[in-house]
RNA sequence: GGUCUCUUGGCCGAGCGGUUAGGCACCGGUCUGCAAAACCGUCUACUCCAGUUCGAAUCUGGAAGAGACCUCCA
């Protein structure tokens, strides 16, 4: 079967060729972290995340890098040209790096909930100081970058006459960017207002600095992702991800430091993941309308009805394919849920089916239908409507209205193990080491309640059921007898 | 203003010219001491206008509305 791609730079679905089999390099622009992680970080962690599963699904060996900002970001607002992380800092009297520290901690944290796998390399910025000095040289060198007053800025216009590639993914015609290009700090360096810093001179009072043959200073915004792209996967590799907010200017500009400091563009592949929006509106930090991924699993938000856990964010995630919008309600997580709950107690229920000689279902089809959804550009949503199916499935074998046979389980047992679980990354979040005890003594009460039962006395029986209930066991009398389930 | 994208049933969301995707909610039924769960059934939507076609949610043109980017942003 054949991965199809939508590479950004086309617009199309492209088949995708690995530059050198079996190894993918996969490159993902991580976080800044200057704040906690919300609802929007989930979206690329995740996206990426199906995508690093799956490509190992089909045998790649991956090697993926996501970065981690902790430097460089310039800010434009009252706080001219001040580094995010250290303006923070400022205000909480903390050192920049005990912030992008603690940041990058419950970063981690909230992407290890939601079942993100963890990157081959998670390069941090201020680490790769040496490295992006080296490719401004390379640039500066090429010609198409000059220095002015301690900084260094790229040449678009240079860049642009030469290559006629500035605009080449985000579809920018570069008079147009001329016309509307803001007044921002150091503009009257610039030789032209559309020209970005790859080396920025630091304020005295600037703490985040290094020295640099320009002047101490840090580097730009656009460059580490270069730097650290072509240092741990080489000046081209296949697939290069991130935001869709980030294709202009960031992802543009890597293209135009990549086709200055190496001769070409560093990647064969840019895949971009839609915004969740609440409201319509995109939720972000500008806006102020963000929901942070602690607020969701704690539901301490005044726009929360209650908490949500982790794979149920993770699900909501999925149920839609990455580059549409995600609008996120309380009615439509709640949905996710629900709907999550019974995919998991479907997958609990397989144990339960007994293999008969006949066979009345498909499993086979629906592996294949999963592994078609997924190489038509990782469409999750597909795959879990076809997990809805083997559910349905699931259960009128139970019920007996269905049969299965042992080669037949064995695929149904494989079509969870590998999609539900491996590739989507569905984790049952009830199986803790304290089940199997759980487990026992729901028994032990059941046979209380069975016995209750038998003499017809209702009242202790519904007692029992209501006692359960409130420590979250749901008792279930089905026609084979009684199941239970956690809530 | 420029570039791009979107508009699907009560809600969320697939869809890429011809099979009612799927989930959630609602309603009816089976089951049940009651309830829940499960199962079966019901609800057959594509912003509007025109065109292409035997056939359009899907292609073309136009209108309206919404959003993203153009400044840090996932």
């Amino acid at each position: 079967m054949e991965l199809y791609v939508y590479n950004t730079l086309t617009r199309k679905k492209e088949l995708f060729k690995a530059i050198n089999p079996p190894n993918v390099g996969l490159y993902v622009c991580g976080p800044t972290v200057y704040g906690d992680a919300h609802l929007g970080h989930a979206r690329p962690g995740i996206t990426f995340d199906i995508v690093f599963r799956f490509l190992n699904f089909l045998g790649y060996k991956v090697r993926y890098v996501r970065n981690i900002t902790d430097v460089g970001h310039l800010e434009n607002d009252a706080d001219e040209g001040e580094d995010k992380i250290e303006k923070k800092a400022r205000l909480e009297q903390l050192e920049p790096m005990e912030i992008a520290q603690f940041y990058t901690k419950r970063y981690l944290d909230a992407m290890d909930a939601l079942n993100v796998r963890r990157p081959s390399i998670q390069p941090v910025a201020s680490g790769h100081i040496i490295e992006q000095i080296e490719i401004v040289k390379k640039i500066l060198d090429a010609g198409y970058a000059y220095i002015s007053n301690g900084s260094v800025y790229f040449d678009i216009i240079k860049y642009q006459n030469d290559t006629h590639k500035y605009g080449i993914l985000s579809n920018r015609v570069l008079e147009d960017m001329l016309a509307t290009t803001r007044e921002l700090d150091g503009q009257s360096e610039k030789h032209n207002s559309a020209d970005f810093a790859l080396w920025k001179k630091a304020s005295p009072e600037h703490i985040m600095r290094w020295p640099s043959p320009w002047s101490d200073g840090f580097p730009g915004w656009h460059l580490e992702c270069t730097a650290m792209s072509a240092k741990y996967l080489g000046e081209k590799f296949d697939i290069h991800g991130g935001g869709l907010d980030l294709l202009f200017p960031h992802h543009e500009s890597e293209i135009a430091q990549s086709m200055c400091a190496f001769g070409h563009e560093p990647a064969n592949y840019w895949m971009h993941n839609n915004m969740i929006t609440i409201g319509g509106q995109k939720m972000g930090k500008s806006l102020g309308n963000f929901i942070t991924l602690e607020e969701f699993f704690t539901g301490s938000h005044n726009l929360l009805e209650r908490a949500y856990s982790p794979m149920t964010i993770r699900f909501f995630i999925l149920q839609a394919h990455y580059r549409s919008t995600l609008d996120f309600s309380n009615e439509a997580l709640g949905a996710a849920e629900k709907g999550l709950k019974r995919l998991l107690e479907a997958q609990r229920n397989i144990k339960k089916i007994i293999p008969s000689k006949e066979n009345s279902v498909n499993i086979e089809e629906i592996k294949n239908k999963c592994i078609e959804a997924m190489c038509d550009d990782f469409n999750t949503p597909i795959v879990i409507s076809y997990l809805f199916e083997a559910a349905t499935i699931i259960n009128k074998l139970i019920e007996g209205s269905e049969k299965i046979d042992e080669q037949g389980l064995k695929e149904l047992n494989e079509l969870f193990a590998d999609w539900f679980v491996e590739v989507l990354g569905i984790t049952d979040e009830q199986n803790s080491n304290m089940m199997p005890t759980i487990e026992g003594l729901v028994k032990m009460i059941i046979e209380l309640r069975k016995e209750a039962r038998e003499n017809k006395d209702w009242k202790k029986s519904d007692e029992l059921r209501d006692q359960l209930a409130s420590l979250g066991v749901k008792i279930k009398d089905g026609k084979e007898g009684v199941s239970w389930s956690l809530e």
